[in-house]
DNA sequence: GAAAATTATATAAGCACTTATATATTTTTA
DNA sequence: TAAAAATATATAAGTGCTTATATAATTTTC
């Protein structure tokens, strides 16, 4: 049993972390394995435009949780490499519509198949066990529980308490 | 419902990260809260520090599970900040002997109840659902079944048998 | 309708990792 | 026991985020 183990929940986010980490490699493996000039981190915005055609930063960085900054970075990214193209929007000059062009539209076609069984092998890994059956019902939950009250707050109460 | 809960194990890398980064940035804010000048990026080694009197870097990249190259950095860091020393191991010249210095020890101690706090915080937010009571013993499971199959191979599994 | 506040974006700098590379020491092996 | 392999560490460069700051365009408010 390692240190993540014996500890527990005091280092959980360490863990998630890491785990997080390993899902991203093994997933650019595959695409690596199948000579697919993809990379793991496109995905999200990726995502986002097979089902939108026209998005803006602001959009991105909401609908992924990251800051406006993150999102203009990774655009700019894929922009660079030919992937996708922004433009001035019609309805605000501030904003930008950023949309696939052909190149971006063809790869993400190609992608589908590896994003589908990327899907089913994460649901066996989870029915493998019947305790991680419920781990993503439980972070869905955990999440909701934090949203009404921070770790920061629930910490300073135990503290709080302890002195008393 | 956002993008993360409507894709669910698709993202499940990224939902990890951003829960784990909520984890570190509230931990934090209770240090600092109570004028603590810790770090939460801290923690692990000190925890180490605080059972073992002397490691080399080999063990704390070991037991955290990160590379040689991150630990090395961590502790360079922490002896800059006077809160460890370094020595030339004396049963192997090529490895350090880390330990705290007595302006670390004191740091140590003086966190002990954060600890204490943010571990039974977190057992009260496992507790609040019927679920996330299960997230910590179902990510062991996952990481235990991550070890047998990696996700790569399992993703690989599934794409061979659509082709056939 | 001009001034103030808000919103959308870009960019610099920082952080905590990583990989790749290099060096020093120890252990193995032929 | 000398050469080869393995081990322990340090450091440079890269990644993908963050925060802080700046600019431009829009909306609000008086």
């Amino acid at each position: 049993m390692n240190f993540y183990q014996s500890l527990g929940f005091l280092v959980f986010g360490s863990r998630l972390k890491r785990l997080s980490d390993t899902f991203l490699q093994d997933v650019n493996k595959v695409y690596k394995a199948h000579k697919i000039a993809f990379d793991a981190s496109w995905f999200p915005v990726f995502y986002i435009l097979s089902r939108k055609k026209e998005v803006s930063i602001r959009e991105i960085a909401d609908e992924l949780g990251i800051t406006h900054s993150a999102a203009s970075q990774v655009v700019t990214g894929l922009q660079e490499k030919g992937l996708v193209k922004m433009a001035v929007s019609r309805k605000d000059a501030r904003a930008k519509a950023i949309s696939f062009t052909a190149k971006g539209e063809k790869l993400q076609q190609k992608i589908e198949p590896v994003w589908q069984a990327l899907q089913q092998a994460m649901e066996q890994l989870a029915c493998e066990g019947n305790k991680s059956k419920q781990v993503l019902q439980g972070l869905t939950e955990m999440e909701t529980h934090l949203q009404e009250q921070s770790l920061f707050s629930r910490i300073e109460t135990v503290l709080a308490s302890q002195q008393a």
